[in-house]
DNA sequence: GGCAAAAATGAGAATAATTCTCATTATTAG
DNA sequence: CTAATAATGAGAATTATTCTCATTTTTGCC
């Protein structure tokens, strides 16, 4: 395991700051090849999770797996487990101002349709293995 | 195009609805195989699209496309877009109270780390042409 | 009921994102 | 300098999902 970041890591850690449009895997992969034409994708891959990891970037939408479909139709939020990716509803209303909301919305510059809380953090199971 | 459901698409809301764990489209394939084993698994695909169109039940955790990074690592909230799959930053602060956060992760029985808000609207691209 | 048109189905191939494997290369410690 | 250790890139493998298409089912009509 190494401390400092070398030079890949770095090209790809500067990729993903200076890209200003979440890009993907594959879009980061891209704009490195510029500068570093050796470097293969599962490299930026395994650098991305790094960097992940270590806190220097986020990972946004990923489901750890696959979709997921819920049958409980009214709007409730939702927990995920950081750990094992398990996804539980949250029972209670998360109580959030309609003008907070549109505001927020107007501000990302979409239509507001819906809204979604998601919590992070250790399901029960995970908590224990972890202590 | 239907307007009633018909009994392979019953039988997967069923499933769907019966299951409380948010079922994987897998998952929910072996439970339905065992009233009507002739199914197969792009049908149930397809009618889990069908169902989620008309209402019936929702997608979790649909990224649309690949997971997506973020070099801002400070807390902060995203919107996308429900039609082209567009990702957004919020670029002010949705203001929850840690105490309504921490219940509703006690309530869900997880430990809070942290918490996203996920708005769901139309890019300006996708409202001029939806209109 | 019988039949033609339209829609739905299932099987398996195709695709796309991601991960794995492993031989090679680079780095480090002594 | 050298042995041990870690990192790399190439391509194969895996996994979730979608596509294709020949067959089956349903529907509307006589």
């Amino acid at each position: 395991m190494q401390e400092r970041l070398n030079l890949n890591a770095q090209t790809v850690l500067n990729a993903v700051r200076t890209a200003h449009n979440h890009p993907t895997a594959l879009e980061i992969y891209e704009l490195v090849k510029r500068t570093r034409p050796r470097m293969g994708l599962a490299s930026v891959y395994r650098i991305l999770h790094q960097l992940a990891e270590r806190g220097y970037i986020k990972e946004i939408g990923r489901s750890d797996e696959s979709c997921r479909y819920d049958g409980h139709i009214a709007r409730h939020d939702h927990a995920m487990c950081t750990m094992c990716g398990a996804l539980f509803d949250v029972p209670i209303n998360i109580l959030l101002s309609q003008e907070a909301l549109q505001e927020a919305a107007r501000a990302a510059g979409i239509t507001l349709e819906s809204h979604e809380v998601r919590l992070y953090g250790l399901c029960p199971l995970c908590q224990k293995q972890n202590s």
